[in-house]
DNA sequence: CAAATAGTGTCTTTGAGACATTATTAA
DNA sequence: TTAATAATGTCTCAAAGACACTATTTG
């Protein structure tokens, strides 16, 4: 039956690795492009996946060990001539983890790789990348999404960095500041600070906990 | 073979009526659902269609006969719970269009409806309506997109209620007219004007030919 | 001329960026 | 004390909204 088609996930894990934007890649252990490194990916499984979040979820946890604080649906990439099996159809995801909490994952057959020193990968993935960097770049200008990349515990100084380094520009200190204060979704670790030199150490704060698994949205960007 | 599912393309196409953000029906002519309003869709073709754009633009056709000045991919709604045949995928698209267009095209079983006053539809229909007005509503707020309801030639006064209509609410008349000249997508038509009552009549405007199928983004909202 | 909306000038307020100053640490 | 970065206060400039005024039409 022609409505019948082949259906894949694809996810593209960003995360921040010496300030540089990087996406996650997995050695592909099946043809097409066996060995070759690639988007984590895989087939949904009907019988056991609820839906395509789910796949993606189950699909990330196979492949790179980790479950990934934000994640959401990119689009889809599709056509015939996007794999050498015919058309196809892949609902890309898109997702954000700390760079830590990966590399203690410390998966098989796993790489990070700079977005911005991307080499050719297979099928259409470099597309879907830079899908998924559009969108962080969009989305980091008016909201708290780049707060997923920092891990449990941070300091403002390296918040910014973060934020930097998925909007590709410096920021101004103060105005960072203040849409921080203005987003509201931080809050102080009172007493906690975190020394890194011959220097004033930085107040240390967290996620509130009604945001860890939400966004919230500016009005006007940074 | 599991990982083959069933691939449907469904459109949301808005357009603007008595000010009023409204949406396309098509009455379903198959089972399931078969007499029921719901939106615009269909199955992929695998053999004719190059991907799933090349498909909503053919679905769109058969099922509205308008060719939309402008269309998107929304997103793919899928999972076992969404279609009582089984476990489906639905790439989900995004359409403008002008309502005198729409209404010329004349096209049976067609309906228009107000996203404000619509009652429940088949499937997951809501939830992808929803996802398409919180896109325009969205977008609308810092780029050239409803443009693409207005039709061929349109007035100042005439675009600012169909901003108003996308966005849900009133705007500064002063800050429209500048940030539709920076957004610089407008040109006038020299001595054509509009009377419509017993006041100074509006100048006539159109899209700029370069932007007639392009989008042009504000670095501020409205 | 009166009434109505189109279109524009300008003032006020808000907010972003620049710059400067204070705070706190290690050497 | 010096050097370095954290944190904050404040000034300047740009842009958004409010308001008022002019322009042009019909009755």
């Amino acid at each position: 039956m022609s409505e019948r088609m082949i259906a894949t996930i694809d996810v593209v894990l960003l995360t921040i690795q010496q300030q540089q934007l990087s996406v996650a890649l997995a050695r592909r252990e099946h043809e097409p492009f066996t060995g070759l490194d690639a988007l984590p990916g895989g087939y949904i499984h009907a019988e056991t996946d609820r839906d395509s979040l789910d796949a993606a979820l189950r699909i990330l946890r196979r492949k790179t060990g980790v479950n990934p604080p934000y994640l959401e649906q990119l689009r889809t990439f599709d056509g015939c001539a996007r794999d050498p099996r015919g058309w196809s159809i892949s609902i890309a995801y898109f997702a954000l983890v700390n760079a830590e909490l990966l590399l203690q994952a410390g998966h098989p057959g796993l790489s990070i790789c700079p977005v911005d020193a991307l080499r050719r990968l297979p099928f259409d993935h470099n597309d879907i990348v830079q899908a998924a960097v559009e969108r962080i770049r969009n989305k980091s200008q008016y909201s708290s999404l780049p707060c997923h990349l920092a891990g449990e515990r941070f300091t403002l100084p390296k918040l910014q960095k973060i934020y930097e380094a998925c909007l590709g520009e410096t920021l101004n200190k103060v105005s960072f500041r203040r849409k921080m204060d203005e987003l509201g979704v931080l809050e102080e670790i009172a007493g906690q600070t975190e020394a890194n030199g011959a220097h004033r150490p930085a107040q240390v704060y967290r996620l509130k906990a009604e945001f860890a698994n939400a966004l919230k949205l500016l009005q006007r960007g940074l």
